[in-house]
DNA sequence: GTCGTATGCGCG
DNA sequence: AAAGCGCGCATACGAC
């Protein structure tokens, strides 16, 4: 075995160091050639003695001659993480910014800042010597490492982007620290090893920085040459355009738009001015319908990259451009490799990108950005462009490993103008009801916040909506801050020359105010408890079974007569404040909504919103409207508004994905499935007198089951939901037990699931895997959490995301054929999981519901065989009241 | 002021 | 120590 690399620093100013004296832990290295250099903080207690005791998982450990920085516990992590990004450990210089350990490892003491400052001279010379070695990239891990090699900002920020450093003549590239992941940070463990991926990538094939030919101020030939040589070419042109920010929802104006037809080269074309010429236009009228019909010419011929498709097409489509040729969309594209972690462009630039981190530049809001520097914005908007060609290539080589082309190409793409024609559509929403709606809260929100305050006098400054106040009211539980507010008060009120009528004074005042004068439910508990609609269930039960207790005492004595008083003060409170925080509520969240001109809400749907498929729902959340709410949403004079459910969408998916013959027969034959459950778990029957109880039970156990539920939980819910039924646990616990004996399908999916997530299972089929699962149609999620959050969530994603991709493929096909027979005038306005509602001139609505049908209950080949699934359907004026539409 | 986190709750 | 999945939004609160 070769000699390793080791190197002694010179310039250090030892004499001067107050860490002078300790072990020297010098750089080293496995090869005489390194081309890639870690740099860490400063050594760790192993390091200065050489030990080698780290154990993390599976790794071997070094042999006991191992030297040199990152041979602790961080060194193990550190080294499965190079492994998993192709780097072999050996071949890896490692460095510290100091060479000598702080005292208590404490890098932000006096001592070792200033031992930062004597280490520069010797830190700076050994950069050189590996300049002229050949090193080309530095891996800075943590931010002493980034501070040291004169790299702005904090980790989070920089991390993932490449920087330049001249003196070294290379670049760096930086990422977290180990320790960071020790000390539990999962989620960015994937993260920092698709850093370390970069680094090796970047040691490869030698990296310059992006050249940027960005014409920002184009004339009207600048565009008209741009956009024929991107048809000749047949370009591929990456997209983005800048709004002036959704004031309203009717003032969203474009004010440019950027096209790219490679890594370097783009043109931005302003539509509205910025800076000091805010919102001025940039074109004559004139001009303006030129170039709006040069870029219409474009995108009837190209085709087109976007990030984040689903705002820029339906922003453009609002004001009569259309994209036709829609052919990626970055974000959806990240979303199906990985759908766990983020998917804004920052970072996914930071992964597959070259262009260093430039997003800080648009902080504040988005109204706010026209004013910015306008050079500045274009720029900005030119480099959004640009990365999504560097990233394309490297993006769609990784969408290939992981295999989910189908789910990108023929799932996630297949949504965007769908969705797009459904946000156009909207919902119509009667705003004289709204505010109808909302007098009749408030009246009531009044009502109950001054009977709350004056039956148990509680003072104005008591907020209902803090949590501290409550957990104090219910539980004497004071939060720990409190102290630190009495310390200043008392502070303030010992010195005479503090004034006592300042604001910050009064605030203290009022803040510890509640705590004196509000006399607590219960006595004083240490520990921190619930405050929500559950707990309070609870609570209410146990005080009404004491109170009952108490009608049976033989000799009641005095304190019984209080303890009666203080239940009772109890179980009003627990009265009031219920409905008190329904309304509340209902009167904060569902009482505003953005309605346009046009008299609908236009609300938002993702395609990448969720890990398992599924869309999620936005601005406003059209997805969780209550139930009583939905009256407020109606359909426009003449016509009708029909919504086409799903029946027991997720429980037959689940029976086909795990193959439950007890469910499938259920299903198949027709018979409330439901019922079968029910009778199979109590071994009872309809006429039992405690069959409707029974039967809301079964309902709530198979639901948590397919949530990856305990035996615990699931009992303590059902208990919860359904009052009355008088089970015991080991009771409830057998029932189970036998049920899921019976169900021996479903039971021996689950088991699979549960081993292949967490890495137990030999040889797994392959629609699991360690930390993955796929569903019926390929779909993949990654799991990124703790071994018992990715069992459960495990358990669920196959079956929700398969559901979900049921219903969005319905959405998908519905508006195919709306757009072949637009002479029925009928609008997808809403999807919600596993409901579609439609809006349609009366007399089509027969025509309509049929055409929903047929669309949602297309055919699935499941595990083999050809599944469809049913859908009701209901008619009506509003959301809210709609009858049932049976077949003819 | 802005930001991240905690708590709670509406829907499927 | 407790453990039910997936979302988005409102409010409070402490840290920067």
């Amino acid at each position: 075995m070769s000699k390793d690399l080791r190197f002694d620093r010179k310039n250090c100013d030892c004499e001067n160091c107050p860490l002078n004296g300790r072990t020297k832990v010098r750089s080293t290295c496995g090869i005489p050639n390194p081309s890639i250099v870690l740099i860490g903080e400063a050594p760790g207690a192993d390091e200065e003695s050489g030990d080698t005791k780290f154990s993390y998982e599976d790794q071997r450990a070094f042999s006991q001659r191992e030297k040199g920085p990152f041979i602790g516990a961080s060194g193990g992590i550190l080294k499965s993480a190079l492994g998993q990004a192709g780097i072999m450990w050996h071949t890896v210089y490692r460095m510290n910014v100091i060479n000598c350990r702080p005292t208590n490892n404490d890098i932000d003491s006096e001592d070792a800042q200033e031992a930062i400052k004597c280490c520069k001279g010797g830190f700076e010379d050994e950069l050189q010597n590996l300049r002229k070695m050949g090193a080309s990239v530095l891996v800075p891990v943590g931010n002493t490492a980034l501070k040291a090699l004169g790299v702005d900002g904090s980790i989070s920020r920089s991390r993932g982007s490449v920087y330049s450093i001249e003196r070294f003549g290379g670049v760096c590239i930086p990422t977290y620290h180990p320790s960071f992941i020790l000390r539990g940070a999962i989620r960015e463990e994937a993260v920092w090893v698709a850093d370390l991926r970069k680094a090796r990538d970047l040691s490869l094939k030698k990296w310059k920085p992006p050249k940027e030919r960005f014409n920002i101020r184009p004339t009207l030939k600048d565009v008209r040459s741009f956009v024929s040589e991107a048809i000749k070419n047949k370009s591929l042109v990456a997209c983005d355009i800048e709004t002036d920010g959704g004031v309203s929802p009717d003032y969203n104006r474009i004010t440019m738009i950027g096209l790219a037809v490679n890594g370097e080269e783009a043109i931005v074309i302003p539509f509205l001015r910025g800076g000091e010429h805010a919102r001025e236009p940039y074109w004559t009228t004139g001009d303006e319908v030129a170039v709006r019909k040069d870029i219409q010419r474009l995108f009837d011929s190209c085709d087109t990259m976007f990030q984040n498709a689903l705002f820029d097409v339906y922003q453009m489509a609002e004001k009569g451009l259309t994209v036709r040729k829609l052919k990626h969309d970055t974000m959806l594209l990240h979303h199906a490799i990985h759908p766990e972690l983020p998917h804004d462009l920052g970072y996914i630039v930071s992964i597959y990108g070259s262009t260093p981190y430039w997003k800080d530049v648009t902080k504040g809001s988005k109204a706010r950005m026209i004013e910015q520097d306008e050079d500045i914005i274009r720029i900005y908007n030119a480099r959004d462009t640009v990365v999504l060609h560097q990233c394309l290539p490297d993006m769609l080589k990784d969408l290939k490993d992981v295999g989910t082309e189908k789910q990108y190409f023929d799932w996630s793409m297949k949504l965007v103008w769908p969705l797009v024609r459904m946000k156009m559509n909207g919902i119509k929403c009667d705003s004289k009801q709204v505010a109808k709606l909302k007098r009749t809260l408030e009246k009531e929100y009044h009502e109950l916040d001054e009977l709350l305050r004056s039956e148990l006098d509680l003072p104005a400054s008591f907020n209902f909506d803090s949590n501290f106040h409550l957990q104090y009211l219910l539980y004497g539980k004071k939060p720990p801050s409190l102290a630190k507010k009495y310390a200043e008060k008392d502070e303030i009120d010992a010195s005479e020359k503090r004034s006592k009528t300042t604001k910050k004074y009064l605030e203290l005042v009022s803040a510890i105010e509640p705590y004196e004068k509000v006399k607590p439910l219960y006595q004083s508990r240490s520990r921190a408890r619930n405050c929500d609609a559950e707990a309070l269930l609870s609570i209410q039960q146990a005080a009404a079974g004491r109170l009952e207790s108490m009608d049976y005492l033989k000799r009641p004595a005095a304190q019984h007569a209080v303890e009666r008083v203080a239940i009772e003060r109890l179980l009003r409170f627990i009265e009031l404040y219920s409905r008190f925080a329904e309304v509340s509520k209902m009167l904060g969240t569902y009482t505003n909504y953005p309605i346009a001109k046009d008299g609908r809400v236009h609300g938002d749907f993702k395609i990448h919103g969720t890990a398992t498929g599924r869309l999620s729902a936005s601005n406003p959340n059209l997805q969780n409207q209550p139930k009583s709410v939905r009256v407020i949403f109606v359909s426009e004079p003449g016509n009708v508004l029909i919504e086409g459910d799903y029946s027991n969408l997720e429980l037959r998916v689940m029976a086909y994905v795990a193959g439950e013959p007890i469910l499938i027969d259920a299903f198949e034959k027709g018979v409330k499935v439901h019922k079968v459950n029910c009778k199979l778990f109590w071994e009872t029957d309809e006429d039992d007198p405690l069959w409707e109880k029974k039967y809301r039970v079964t309902k709530s156990v198979v639901f948590g089951t397919v949530y990856g539920g305990t035996a615990q939980g699931l009992y303590k819910r059902a208990m919860a939901e359904v009052p009355g039924l008088n089970v015991s646990f080991p009771t409830f616990e057998k029932r189970l037990n036998n049920f899921f004996a019976r169900m021996e399908g479903y039971s021996k999916w689950a088991q699979t699931i549960r081993e292949g997530v967490t890495g137990k299972l030999k040889n797994p089929p392959d629609w699991v895997g360690y930390r993955m699962t796929k569903n019926a149609f390929g779909r993949k999620r990654f799991y990124l959490g703790s071994p018992d959050e990715i069992e459960r969530a495990a358990l669920d994603t196959p079956i929700q995301g398969t559901a979900g991709d049921i219903a969005n493929a319905a959405v998908v096909k519905l508006d195919a054929e709306l757009l072949k027979k637009p002479e029925l005038r009928a609008k997808i306005c809403v999807l919600v999981h596993d409901s579609i509602l439609v809006e349609c001139p009366k007399e089509n609505a027969q025509v309509v519901r049929k055409l929903m049908q047929k669309c949602m209950e297309q055919k699935y080949v499941i595990n083999g065989i050809e599944r469809s699934f049913p859908a009701e359907f209901k008619v009506g004026t509003n959301w809210y009241e709609m009858l049932e539409d049976d077949e003819d």
